[in-house]
DNA sequence: CCAAAAGTGTTGTCCCTACACCCATGC
DNA sequence: GCATGGGTGTAGGGACAACACTTTTGG
């Protein structure tokens, strides 16, 4: 803290989130189409500023969050991931934004946008691309988010909030493969994340949707950090 | 981004910097003391309120860690931690906190404080002890501080930038040992260190100085990423 | 010679990869 | 029956913990 008696200058605090899910067979990402200057027209993460005095960042995060998919925090993983105050990033002056990594279900019913223009669910790798351009310097932040997730899903159990309630193993397995975007050996992955203390609950029900033998149907467990730790495949070091 | 008319709220920005170090035995924090309200005549993390329209969020933590310990970026790390905004954290209005977390060896010369009070280093467990108070909610930046360096240093080689530029294998085991509070096998840790690849490079020199049989002296290395992983040793799952 | 600290060997266990193989459904 | 995906078995290798042991200094 400044020992200083000159005036505080004073900054906009922006919540921006950048919202993964796995839909399609691709890690895709919520993206808002900007309705007002400045990048009019080009898509953004979606977020605000932080508009009310007695408002926690974490608390605003999660009312956007709610906003744009009608999801509350029993339902997805919500976490602050970096904040973001490079001079200039924001033409209007100087903006610093606090950005939080959401992890959410491929939602049955399309999202209904609070006061956000149209929503799109756009996949990762497209967003990654070096043709595609977005606001501000929210093409950055969707790599670093892409990149935390892709961590993230080794120590922890957070790749079941990109299921439905009820999931199979394969369906949690391939979710692994779509966010690593490497092939998983089914017959290691099934053992190593049953064999996971609290990790899965077998709910008892089996499920036919993926055709051949019914496979059992589990829920997540209280556990949250999976150990040992689901590595990717070896890469060169 | 808000697309709403109104006028964008505006709060202080401050960069606080949780400054680590082992030193005497013991993981240390680099705390001020506070010259005026408030919390005058508590202790606090070092920091300022963002003063330059220019200036980046790292580089106004660099400075500031240059004031404060006089180490530029080549002999630290340092890195944004977790931004801290709960209403109410400061009593003169809405100050937002974007912490960082450094890690530097011992000083041998004591830091020369730029504009700050008297600035100590405080081991890190007396801070969290529930009897000592800091100022603001810099106790539980330090909490998490702490953790974010125990956990760091599993996967990580940044445990070398505790150790003076030259250090020897048994030096290095020691923070793990004091950052960790645990002691770890002196054979193994030996083995497993030196065997990574790109982690350590001897110096060639030796050095007795710890009494013994010389040990050899060697320097970090150019990888970041510790491969295998230091783990800790095993609790309760 | 003795204490102290550095560095090397060894052994059993766990986990991981890589496969082969059987099981239960829809058609 | 046959295709399709679910789930189990097994063997080899690498990493790890827990040890004993040798090496090289100072006193």
């Amino acid at each position: 803290m400044s020992d200083r008696t000159r005036p505080i200058p004073t900054v906009a605090i922006a919540v921006d989130l950048a919202v993964l899910t796995v839909r399609d067979g691709s890690l895709q990402v919520l993206l808002v189409e900007r309705g007002i200057e400045p990048w009019r027209g080009l898509q953004a993460l979606p977020g605000g500023f932080l508009d009310d005095e007695e408002e926690d960042l974490d608390t605003a995060a999660a009312r956007e969050l709610a906003e744009e998919t009608g999801l509350d925090l029993d339902q997805v993983h919500l976490e602050q991931m970096r904040t973001y105050g490079t001079p200039g990033r924001d033409p209007r002056g100087r903006v610093v934004a606090v950005c939080y990594l959401a992890f959410i279900p491929d939602l049955p019913s399309p999202h209904a946008g609070g006061d956000a223009q149209a929503a799109a669910w756009v996949p990762a790798q497209t967003v990654l691309e070096p043709g595609t351009r977005l606001a501000f310097d929210h093409k950055r932040i969707v790599a670093d988010a892409v990149e935390r997730a892709r961590s993230k899903i080794e120590y922890t159990t957070l790749a079941t909030r990109f299921c439905p309630p009820e999931f199979t193993v394969a369906e949690l397995r391939q979710v692994y493969e779509i966010v690593w975007g490497e092939p998983l050996d089914q017959r290691n992955f099934h053992r190593k994340i049953t064999g996971a203390e609290g990790v899965l609950v077998p709910t008892g029900e089996q499920t036919t949707r993926q055709g051949g033998r019914p496979a059992g149907l589990f829920r997540a467990g209280p556990v949250t950090t999976l150990h040992p730790a689901m590595l990717r495949p070896t890469r060169a070091w």
